[in-house]
DNA sequence: CGGGCTTCTATTTTT
DNA sequence: TAGAAGCCCG
């Protein structure tokens, strides 16, 4: 199923309303102050202060949708602006529907005339799509998904002769997106950055990927904000007209924002003196400037941009901007979010009212001190301390087991026995950091028989029937859509390949025709072989007839038909794999979903912002899903399973951006205890299967971080992780060892080495009877050994190194240059450049890398 | 052109 | 380990 925000209704809103006094009138009237009732001081003032920047640092749970909502409900219940006056802005489509429902309980349907409720993406695209002249575009343009991006990407590679391999259109997708994150039009782009992409030619590729998206009358997603801000910046008139429409601003997750974001709502709100983001350089660049640790973005004050200034002899307008936001919930940094945007929001815009929002109602009161000691570790953030009236309530526990298994077995039990107390399945959540872990859990609720659902993963629009589906429907709707035309030319298959399409390619450039036109014009030649020929005549002319009997169709009616007569339906039908069954449904869907639009184009435009994930998860059942998208959740019990170094914190993380890397970890971790209301259970296993091998791995730091009175440690029995008492005699992977597996390797028996060292005690003692063991798993020592032994134990490099990354200082490192030294994951090498602790090595077998010098260990 | 084989690589994710 | 992507041959 997916449910969609009747973009419909959002579409037919005009946006000058004769005056909505009425509805104004009818809240005013209905709603009275009751809804400033239910509100603590700190929420009332957020509500109320309606004049001037306010800032709202909320924390999880602190009701901070309550706020925005009840915002909206007092400015049009005072008459201050009317519904289509309010720019209210999300970051995802599930959270604009959400305050839309509230706002739609709170004001009855007074809700259906915000038409600028909605998020980043689906307001610029709006907007854009009013002024898509101005972009060289047509108010029809197609929004490209990151498939299309990439196939277009890899197309113009190949024109340029650049080997693929080396340089993936993946990797340019992904830079030309975080440009594009930033604000930055290809002119704009630092030369030094776009030369990074194929020997110089990135800053190039960006250029003519603009020029095609144009003729391709395309957008892709980054677009729809930075069209927007080039229109408003080279149409002061037009960007006026939005300034004096919206009298209100309100921005949720503003610690998500990113620099185009935040450039967005500058240029709207009409602030007067302009902050540049000078933005953080490439990763390499940045650890290259040795102290990693200056902030990532610089402030630049530069002269107000002329169209900043009030109009001539006009006041200086009030910015009525409210953003939301919660700086220890940024974790999204690694695709572009500033959480500089909200540190610099009181700089940004002087004379803000900064209100914090402290006080929780979701946690019991160790869940809350746990997560908030472990946050107060982190530096760069504003401070809240959150608190609760609630009880105590349960220590947050932690638990050791022998390994990933013993683990998913462990949670499995304490499930079932939370589910024996009466309680329901949909109250009780696994979060995770890599989605990998979740196979684990999958396997054990198969074999246990208990229902789960795992959130996230691969979105509805994401499904390769759906895109195929959507681009039937966009070869009918625009001829001119070669990438929608190249995608299902041969799916089903039809007998043209690669050669075909790529004389078809010849053909359309030489006469500068889009590809389906090429196809019409190549039919009547011979220039290709019989039975292709064939084929795409009827390709051809079968569009023909699809686009003729639009006219007399149903749009739902003629999605059916080409789904049909196309052979994609049969294809699926024929097919005998596992999920072909599920892909016709989902085919079904979006034909159903189809009715909720009033034509195929209306569909079109919005489907790629607005479609959603599969929602319709009524049944009770666990949840399962990683810690990013728990974001915004709660539950009543929340298991925290893998708080091991690597994976939590990750390593890759920690190598790729030192100090700022492991604040974000540490802010996912914040994210992942605040989910829970009542009970909070993190696990770590002390042997983990990482890519088909195990490797041993040690507690995270993070545990150290907790605070020792609110949390309580459990061991499962025997030993079977850290510090037990063991003598149960060889685990089966000293076993493993002994049948000269990677286990004898020198990585293992460094982690070996590691682990005794660290944990005081005799390596490989391990019980090697693992059921009986886990039976007793949640129940055992309640009473284990105090707090302070984690960190005892883990006096080995590997903490040192915690602290060496942390600080990321220029600490001088204990190596010299070629120093022969061995690293867990790349083996042996010698050190060929020192820069503080980060070493350059060359390894001897993964080839020269660089690495913080505790990540090695002389050999 | 398409099927089967080998090779490679391996967070987090929204729009 | 496992999934995807590329490669070669019929």
């Amino acid at each position: 199923m997916i449910r969609m925000t009747e973009p419909s209704k959002i579409t037919s809103v005009p946006d000058h309303q004769p005056a909505a006094g009425g509805i104004a009138a009818r809240a005013r009237a209905s709603v009275g102050p009751k809804y400033l009732s239910g509100l603590n001081p700190e929420q009332r003032e957020a509500v109320e202060t309606l004049d001037g920047p306010v800032l709202v640092l909320a924390g999880a749970g602190t009701g901070k949708t309550r706020v925005l909502t009840t915002r909206i409900a007092h400015i049009l219940s005072q008459g201050r602006a009317r519904p289509a006056e309010i720019l209210s802005v999300t970051f995802t489509n599930k959270a604009a529907r959400e305050m839309k429902h509230r706002l739609g309980q709170m004001l009855g349907h007074a809700v259906e005339g915000m038409p600028w409720l909605g998020t980043f993406h689906s307001i610029g695209g709006r907007i854009l799509r009013f002024h898509a002249e101005l972009a060289q575009l047509k108010s029809n343009f197609t929004v490209l998904d990151v498939d299309d991006q990439v196939r277009l990407l890899k197309q113009l590679l190949q024109a340029e002769n650049i080997d693929d391999k080396r340089w993936p259109a993946r990797m340019l997708a992904g830079l030309i997106d975080g440009w594009k994150n930033r604000g930055l039009m290809p002119s704009q782009v630092p030369s030094g950055e776009a030369a990074v992409f194929a020997n110089g030619k990135g800053g190039k590729l960006y250029a003519s990927y603009q020029e095609r998206l144009k003729i391709l009358n395309a957008a892709d997603f980054g677009d729809l904000l930075l069209e927007n801000i080039r229109i408003f910046r080279e149409h002061p008139d037009i960007l006026r007209q939005y300034q004096q429409r919206f009298k209100f601003i309100l921005v949720d997750e503003y610690q998500d924002t990113n620099v185009a974001q935040y450039l967005w709502l500058r240029l709207l709100s009409q602030a007067p003196s302009f902050t540049s983001p000078r933005v953080r350089g490439e990763v390499a660049s940045r650890s290259d400037a040795g102290e990693g640790d200056s902030p990532s973005t610089e402030l630049v004050e530069t002269p107000p941009h002329p169209d900043l200034l009030p109009a001539s002899g006009e006041k200086e307008k009030t910015k009525n901007i409210c953003c939301v936001g919660d700086d220890d919930q940024s974790i999204y940094g690694w695709r572009g979010a500033e959480v500089d945007n909200i540190l610099r929001f009181e700089h940004d815009f002087p004379g803000a009212k900064v209100i914090r929002l402290e006080r929780n109602y979701r946690s019991t009161g160790h869940i809350l001190a746990a997560a908030s000691h472990l946050i107060a570790h982190n530096e760069g953030r504003l401070g809240k301390t959150l608190r609760t009236e609630d009880q105590d309530g349960e220590k947050v526990t932690v638990k050791g087991s022998w390994d990933s298994e013993e683990e998913a077995r462990g949670i499995g039990e304490e499930i079932e026995q939370i589910q024996r107390k009466g309680e329901k399945l949909n109250e009780i959540a696994i979060l995770v950091r890599a989605s990998y872990q979740m196979r684990e859990f999958e396997d054990r609720f198969v074999t246990l028989g208990l229902p789960y659902r795992v959130i996230g993963g691969p979105r509805f629009y994401e499904r390769a029937e759906i895109r195929d589906a959507l681009a039937y429907l966009r070869v009918i709707n625009s001829p001119a859509d070669d990438l929608a035309f190249e995608r299902i030319v041969n799916v089903p298959k039809r007998g043209l390949g690669d050669a075909t399409i790529q004389m078809l390619h010849d053909h359309a450039r030489k006469r500068r025709i889009p590809l389906f036109e090429a196809a019409r014009a190549v039919v009547e030649t011979d220039e290709l072989k019989p039975k292709a020929r064939g084929s795409l005549r009827d390709v051809v002319a079968q569009f023909d007839r699809w686009r003729a009997q639009r006219e007399v169709t149903s749009h739902t009616e003629l999605a059916q038909i080409v789904l049909d007569e196309s052979g994609y339906t049969e294809m699926w039908q024929k097919d005998r794999s596992a999920d072909a069954a599920g892909r016709l449904e989902n085919l079904k869907e979006l034909v159903r979903s189809m009715e909720e639009f009033e034509n195929l184009q209306g569909f079109l435009e919005h489907i790629s912002l607005v479609m959603d994930r599969e929602g319709g998860a009524e049944d009770d059942a666990v949840s399962l899903m990683t810690l990013h998208s728990a974001k915004g959740l709660e539950f009543d019990n929340v298991f925290l399973p893998g708080w091991e170094e690597g994976l939590f914190p990750s390593q890759r993380t920690l190598d790729e951006q030192g100090r700022a890397g492991l604040e974000e970890e540490r802010r996912l971790g914040h994210v992942g205890l605040t989910r829970a209301r009542r009970r909070a259970m993190i696990y770590f296993a002390t042997n983990r299967r990482i890519h088909g091998t195990w490797s041993t791995t040690i507690p995270s730091r993070f545990l150290d971080e907790l605070p020792a009175a609110n949390v309580e440690i459990t061991e499962s029995k025997g030993g079977s992780a850290w510090g037990g008492a063991g003598g149960y005699g060889a685990s089966r992977f000293d076993d493993m060892e002994a049948f000269g597996s990677s286990y004898s390797t020198p990585g293992w028996q460094r982690a070996q080495a590691n682990r005794n060292r660290g944990g005081g005690r005799t390596g490989g003692s391990q019980s090697g009877g693992f059921e009986e063991e886990t039976a007793s798993f949640s129940s055992a020592s309640s009473s284990g050994p105090d707090f302070g032994s984690f960190s005892s134990r883990r006096r080995g490099p590997l903490t040192i190194e915690g602290e060496l990354v942390a600080k990321s200082t220029g600490t001088t490192s204990e190596f010299s240059l070629e120093d022969r030294v061995f690293h867990q994951k790349f083996g042996y090498g010698h050190v060929t450049k020192i820069d503080g602790n980060k070493l350059t090595i060359a390894f001897d077998k993964a080839g020269e890398k660089k690495v913080v010098d505790s990540f090695v260990q002389r050999a």
